[in-house]
DNA sequence: GTAGGGTTAG
């Protein structure tokens, strides 16, 4: 390195330093003027391009890279590429998410890692089974068991346990043995479809036959389908099961389970017994375990102040109540009718540190919707556009009609075109009006439209 | 941040 001149070493290490995304983005393209021309670093397109996907800056990342790919340097691992994709995930972009995984700055063939990226965020984006196998088949990488495990959670989570058991036997003919992971999401999808003798089945079966031992997943999957079966002694007793397992560790998943079966079926005064075994076995009650509480106090027992006694707590002991936490008290206060309290709450988030989600902006716009206050609704709804979220079908069908009943043309033509503009109005319309922008740098003019449309 | 469980809506 000559001297103190401005290189892609100082570069990366400013990326670095940089809290700021759209910061970042200006360091990266205008970096200081002391600098003499330098090729940049494949470390450095790796920061920023992987700085742009966390924050959902898919216009400019998208630009920086074409702008690799024109590149006559070192080619990108396939690990920013996995990156990218998963952000699309993330975003529910599935198109974006399809065209990155083929993106030309990338080079061939792709493995099972990048495939697998690329299936994941598929199945978050909640695309049905047939398109994933689809996926592989264009693909021509060869599966592994990661793709099997996401194959056969997308094939449960469409209804079909039938299909997951396909996937499960041609994965074994194929020669790909099964993980523990894979027995997990076996027991998982038996559990949330009410099968408890076949949870419990594969829980003997992959011991006798695969020589796998089942862990705290596939424990805390059978003890919810317990509870949801209404036998939280027989969960419970699953659980001793568990702590005499010395190589098993009970966490808060475990406990959180418990804690929200119990408030379910009336036993909240066992709670208290549970919280203590909890302190005494070092399992610290996080966000998750404060949540399942919050959730009773106020699904359960309806009592708001009990819930609001619970965030103290958590705050009193360094948990940072996070968008669950709010959610489930906002839902708590909009079904006793206390929208004004709910409002309040939601305003107050930002402040505490947490923003409000889409499920949080929906579940205050239903509520007030629910309390025929039309008006409020209309401010909330304001918000939500600004920010890309869109109320629910249920919610936004109700408030259409309550204002058109108030009589306001002028302002009914205001609520639809808002609408509109979140694709309320046509449920996801609005990606394949952008799709053929996302990866072409000169057609950036849909930009802000995304950028409105992205999740703070 | 290639895969599985647990707390909130659907």
């Amino acid at each position: 390195m000559a001297g103190n001149k401005f290189s892609s070493y100082h570069l990366a290490a400013a990326l670095r330093r940089e809290p700021d995304p759209a910061a970042a983005l200006r360091l990266f393209l205008n970096p200081p003027a002391s600098a003499t021309p330098f090729r940049y670093s494949l470390r450095c397109y790796d920061l920023i391009i992987s700085r742009l996907a966390a924050a959902r800056l898919f216009p400019a990342m998208e630009s920086i890279l074409s702008r690799l790919a024109s590149s006559s340097g070192p080619r990108p691992r396939e690990q920013l590429l996995c990156r990218v994709v998963s952000a699309y995930g993330r975003a529910r972009l599935p198109a974006a998410a399809r065209r990155a995984f083929a993106h030309p700055a990338f080079p061939g063939p792709r493995t099972a890692r990048a495939l697998n990226a690329l299936l994941h965020a598929l199945l978050a984006c909640r695309a049905p089974l047939r398109d994933l196998l689809a996926v592989c088949r264009d693909a021509g990488t060869p599966p592994d068991a990661c793709t099997y495990n996401i194959l056969m959670r997308a094939a449960a989570a469409s209804g079909s346990l039938a299909h997951a058991r396909h996937m499960f036997d041609e994965m074994l003919r194929r020669g790909i043995a099964p993980t523990v992971v894979t027995f997990g999401t076996l027991v998982a999808a038996l559990c949330a479809a009410g099968q408890l003798e076949g949870a419990f089945e594969v829980k003997e079966v992959m011991v006798r036959q695969y020589h796998v031992l089942p862990n705290v997943y596939v424990y805390t999957s059978l003890i919810k389908g317990l509870c949801e079966k209404g036998d939280v002694d027989a969960a419970v007793a699953l659980k001793e099961e568990m702590a005499g397992k010395a190589d098993l560790v009970l966490d808060s998943a475990v406990y959180a389970t418990l804690v929200r079966a119990l408030f379910q079926v009336g036993r909240k005064g066992a709670v208290v017994g549970l919280l203590e075994e909890m302190k005494g076995s070092g399992v610290v009650a996080d966000t998750v375990v404060y949540n399942a509480m919050l959730a009773g106090f106020c699904e359960d027992e309806k009592d708001l102040a009990a819930a609001f006694a619970v965030l103290d707590d958590m705050q009193k002991n360094g948990c940072k109540a996070d968008a669950v936490s709010y959610n489930t008290l906002v839902a708590g206060l909009c079904k006793l009718g206390r929208w004004r309290d709910a409002h309040e709450l939601v305003e107050d988030m930002p402040r505490q540190g947490c923003h409000p989600d889409v499920v949080t902006y929906r579940m205050l716009f239903d509520g007030m919707c629910a309390a025929e206050e039309f008006l409020e609704a209309n401010q909330v709804l304001d918000e939500m556009v600004f920010k890309g979220f869109a109320p629910s079908n249920d919610g936004a069908q109700k408030f259409v009609q309550g204002i058109e009943k108030e009589g306001d043309v002028v302002l009914l033509e205001s609520v639809l075109c808002r609408l509109a503009k979140v694709n309320a109005l046509v449920p996801s319309g609005w990606e394949k009006a952008v799709s053929g922008a996302l990866n072409d740098p000169t057609e950036l003019r849909l930009e802000k439209q995304l950028d409105s449309l992205r999740i703070a």
